[in-house]
RNA sequence: GGUCCCAUCGUCUAGCCUGGUCUAGGACACUUGGUUUUCAUCCAAGAAACUCGGGUUCAAAUCCCGAUGGGACCGCCA
């Protein structure tokens, strides 16, 4: 049943409308539709849908280019690269539309209608309200050509009509296989504004056409969609292509995900934080699976084992709780020079003075972090006391539990005594000789104030806080290590003084 | 309201096509324990699902029908 036609070239697209910042939902068709050409060594190519001449603005146009490139989800061909079958921006071939437009006025498939848009929506209301399809009563295919004439003679507005048949159009879904709609259901439809403005029920079917896609793989939202589609297709005598619908991307709540309710803009997930390939690995997932247990993927790995046939046919809620999982994962992977260069951006415009320390240092502080971390933008909040001059907490976080002010402060003490002892000029200053200089006092400490033997924490929790400020962190060592001798025991004299 | 699509743990899913090996497997999240000075990582364990009702069959998560539930679409948006 779910063949996957590769006999002739694999040509697919992405087409995105630029009127806002690029979706998650259409990335993630991107890359079904990308790995899906790869698979097959086809093409896919990058179409901006911008027939909306008042809500698409260039700048979104440039966000969907970005947000592509930035997944790693490459054209082949598209509007800034170019191609055959260009141009690859609806709006710079208004003209290949207006004929198409033409040929079906002459062929009489398509008909001017002059009624108002009030008019229709008062209809289309009433026909809700009585229980009704909301379709078009069909009232200006009956016009006469005279009356057209002195219609348009008359500079009346119209819009151009396509005369739906009635009938029942059959097609084949490769992931659901046959589906059947009545168009009768669907009245005529209006496929443009005016000569110049046509819509995208129409000039998809053109474009696929004229690009030669060969599969139109898409959003399950189109489903329905598809039969008027394939109805204009049959009227301009076109080669139908191969459709598959994916599952929708599901806010928590099971709607078709949405702004309202989530986060959609796919640079917004850049700027949160996460990494490119853990988006894929994570959208690649939400209605796709191996088949076997396997869930962490690259790129190219999926270019070679994706295939539509293993698509689900439900839904999939968008669960951030996986996507932050995975994103730990691939950031746990990275090189800590790598890492480094990604956590930067975002202590910079944290305001942090990186340029202060040196390069080692800093890789060293990630390096303290990078099991910590599951966003990237997460370093400012977790890192922040390196960078700060004073600390502020309140003196009861110095606490490990029941000790007094006076027991802190002479933990506190103990470890300002042996930190002092360690020469930070002849290589002392590390973590190693921090442990075996302090382990054993921790001992003599424990047993002196009767704390339990074993038991770290009397001295290493009000280190801790002493040095970060915090109740987790990196080792109080490690952190200790990166501060270096005079900023420790700095902290740790200013903890001892808020006792 | 009409049309269409869909239905396994809270979530993503394996299994369904080709019925028995399913006392339904994995992952995330959750709970507990171990490691750790804390948090995180890591390791171990646990709780957690076949929407319901009929039918077919020796046998149904798997095939058929119906109900129920959810979703999408029904624009001079895409």
């Amino acid at each position: 049943m779910k063949k996957e036609n590769t006999s002739q070239e694999i040509r697919t697209r992405i087409a995105p409308s630029p009127t806002g910042p690029y979706h998650i939902g259409g990335a993630r068709s991107a890359l079904y539709n990308y790995l899906f050409a790869k698979k097959y060594n086809g093409k896919f190519v990058l179409r901006i849908e911008d027939t909306d001449k008042q809500r698409s603005e260039l700048r979104y146009t440039q966000d969907a280019i970005d947000s592509l490139k930035w997944l790693g989800i490459i054209w082949d061909e598209g509007p800034d690269i170019g191609g055959e079958y260009g141009p690859y921006k609806q709006s710079q071939k208004l003209n290949v539309y207006e004929n198409y437009i033409k040929k079906l006025l002459d062929e009489g498939k398509a008909y001017h209608c002059f009624c108002s848009a009030e008019d229709l929506e008062a209809k289309r209301q009433d026909q809700m309200t009585r229980g009704l399809a909301p379709i078009y009563d069909g009232k200006c295919s009956r016009l006469s050509k005279e009356e057209i004439e002195n219609n348009l003679a008359e500079k009346k507005s119209f819009v151009i009509r396509f005369k739906v048949a009635n009938k029942k159009v059959k097609f084949h879904d490769l992931i659901r296989g046959d589906v059947e709609f009545d168009t009768g259901l669907l009245g005529d439809i209006v496929i443009a504004k005016d000569m110049q403005s046509p819509l995208y029920h129409f000039v998809v079917i053109i474009d696929d056409y004229e690009m030669k896609i060969s599969h139109v793989i898409r959003g399950e939202e189109h489903l329905s969609n598809t039969a008027r589609q394939i109805l204009i297709q049959e009227a301009l005598v076109m080669t139908r292509p191969i459709y598959a619908h994916l599952p929708l991307m599901l806010n928590p709540d099971r709607s078709k995900m949405s702004k309202r309710k989530s986060d959609v803009a796919v640079l917004d997930y850049k700027k949160a934080g996460y990494l490119p390939e853990a988006l894929i690995n994570f959208m690649v997932l939400l209605g796709w699976n191996p088949g076997t247990e396997k869930e962490i993927f690259t790129l190219s790995e999926l270019e070679k084992e994706f295939s539509l046939e293993k698509v689900q046919k439900a839904g999939a809620v968008f669960n951030i709780q996986k996507l932050d999982n995975i994103n730990g994962y691939y950031i746990r992977d990275k090189s800590i020079e790598k890492l480094t260069e990604l956590c930067l951006p975002y202590l910079i415009e944290a305001g942090f003075n990186v340029k202060e320390i040196t390069r080692l240092k800093l890789e060293k502080i990630i390096s303290a972090y990078k099991e910590r971390l599951k966003k990237l933008s997460e370093i400012v909040e977790l890192t922040d006391f390196f960078f700060k001059d004073k600390l502020t907490y309140g003196k009861e976080l110095l606490q490990w539990q029941k000790m007094t002010d006076t027991e802190i402060k002479d933990a506190l003490l103990l470890c300002d005594k042996i930190f002092d002892e360690l020469d930070s000029e002849a290589g002392e200053w590390n973590i190693k000789k921090m442990e075996e200089a302090l382990f054993p006092e921790i001992l003599k400490f424990n047993l002196q104030k009767s704390y339990p033997e074993n038991n770290k924490g009397f001295i290493m929790w009000p280190l801790r806080v002493a040095l970060s400020g915090k109740k987790a962190s990196a080792s109080p060592f490690e952190i200790a290590e990166i501060l270096g001798k005079q900023k420790t025991l700095k902290r740790i004299k200013d903890a001892i003084n808020l006792l």
